[in-house]
DNA sequence: TTCCATGATTGGCT
DNA sequence: AGCCAATCATGGAA
């Protein structure tokens, strides 16, 4: 096997008067303090540029360098002059744009004038709910995360830089175009994902709020009868309590704020239609008063829980004195558009009660307000 | 398709 | 924060 060919040595340089000092000591103190300059504050940096600057051996090295480099310059690329303009970054921003999350760019005092975007105009529609907020946010975030200048502040500070350190190591024109070219790249790169992402976030927000809407169901049957229930048994005051909505959420299976949607509704709904919502009002009731007369002839007789005093069970409309002034305020409370108050199903007239506050609107004789009845049983016991 | 009922949302008020 | 009133959008019956 034959021994690898070993790299054919320089020949030697030819003699020359011998300088004040060796020449590889000279050529290796440049070159090391060229390599410390980094780890220097900047005064200490300073002299030594100018030191080196001003060292006779600074030419030389220079043109050492020019020539190395340009036997081993790497092939640089062709720099394109500029970049055609990019399709997806294009529509990205249009889309952005239509979405209320990016401006349009304003274009000198004439085009400002169509540029400027009203807040009513970054509103997002959606199904009438609005997705302003998060798109604010979006806007903000990519502002903050890509100032607009942001690009052409790093090209100079590198284009600075380059300038700084043609005067120690070849630096061509050509070079620093393309590092500019690179910098360029990475931050429309940048760009482009930022934007991406910002739409997928807006499209994901928007997709969550039109499936919010369109998945709307109607509650079961179960969940209307409990909350049914409990709003005709407490006519006279149809607040729950927190607890109270907690443990009608938990018996529907739907959310508190369902609930508290629930009784919202159905407090307007039943103020504008109370004559149309008699006959619910009487089937409920009359639902509650069988279910009272079966546990009161020996069937559950036991307190679960008591979220008022004075009423048995999870509710208060489980108790037969509940039912008695379930019907005596569905009598009071919904007077015929005639103003007379209708004859409970006993048949006894009774006087309208003071506490249908509630229904204050319709009834302005009321005097006591909801929170005086605070959902609590007694305050219909005490009518 | 239309109409009504109903759950959800929004803005204003206290 | 909770409530009211208006409104929107969907479900479901006719």
């Amino acid at each position: 096997m034959a021994a690898p060919q070993r790299p054919v040595p320089p020949p030697p340089a030819p003699r020359r008067p011998a300088p004040a000092a060796p020449l590889g000591r000279d050529t290796s103190d440049v070159l090391q303090q060229i390599m410390a300059i980094t780890d220097q504050s900047l005064d200490e940096a300073q002299a030594r540029k100018h030191a080196l600057n001003c060292h006779r051996m600074k030419s030389a090295l220079f043109s050492v360098l020019c020539e190395i480099k340009g036997k081993t310059a790497m092939s640089i690329r062709q720099h394109q002059e500029e970049d055609p303009p990019d399709a997806q970054l294009l529509r990205l921003d249009s889309m952005l744009l239509a979405e209320g999350v990016s401006r349009p760019e304003k274009r000198g005092r004439g085009a400002a004038g169509t540029a400027a975007t009203p807040e009513a105009d970054l509103r997002v529609s959606c199904g009438g709910v609005s997705l302003l907020p998060c798109t604010r946010l979006l806007s903000h975030r990519l502002a903050h995360l890509f100032p607009p200048q942001a690009c052409r502040e790093f090209t100079t500070h590198v284009t600075n830089l380059l300038r700084e350190q043609s005067r120690v190591r070849p630096v061509s024109s050509r070079e620093m175009e393309h590092m500019v070219g690179i910098i360029h790249g990475k931050f429309s790169a940048i760009q482009r994902q930022l934007k991406q992402s910002t739409c997928e976030a807006v499209m994901t927000l928007r997709s969550r709020l039109l499936d919010a809407r369109r998945k709307r169901r109607n509650f079961s049957k179960q969940a209307t009868q409990v909350l049914n229930e409990y709003f005709y048994s407490h006519l006279s005051n149809p607040y729950p309590s927190e607890e109270t909505k907690e443990e009608l959420a938990r018996k529907g299976g739907i959310t508190v704020s369902q609930v508290s949607n629930w009784f919202g509704n159905k407090r307007i709904r039943y103020k504008k239609n109370s004559g149309k919502l008699q006959e619910e009002a009487t089937m409920y009731s009359e639902k509650t008063s069988v279910a009272t007369k079966v546990r009161g002839s020996g069937g559950q007789t036991s307190c679960q829980s008591t979220p008022s005093p004075g009423s048995c069970g999870p509710f208060p409309l489980t108790s037969g004195g509940d039912m008695v002034l379930t019907l005596r305020t569905l009598a009071f409370l919904q007077p015929p558009p005639g103003g007379a108050f209708l004859q409970p199903p006993g048949g006894v007239c009774l006087q309208p009660p003071a506490h249908s506050s509630w229904q204050r609107a319709t009834t302005p004789q009321a005097a006591s307000s909801p929170a005086e009845d605070s959902g609590s049983f007694n305050s219909d016991v005490s009518n």
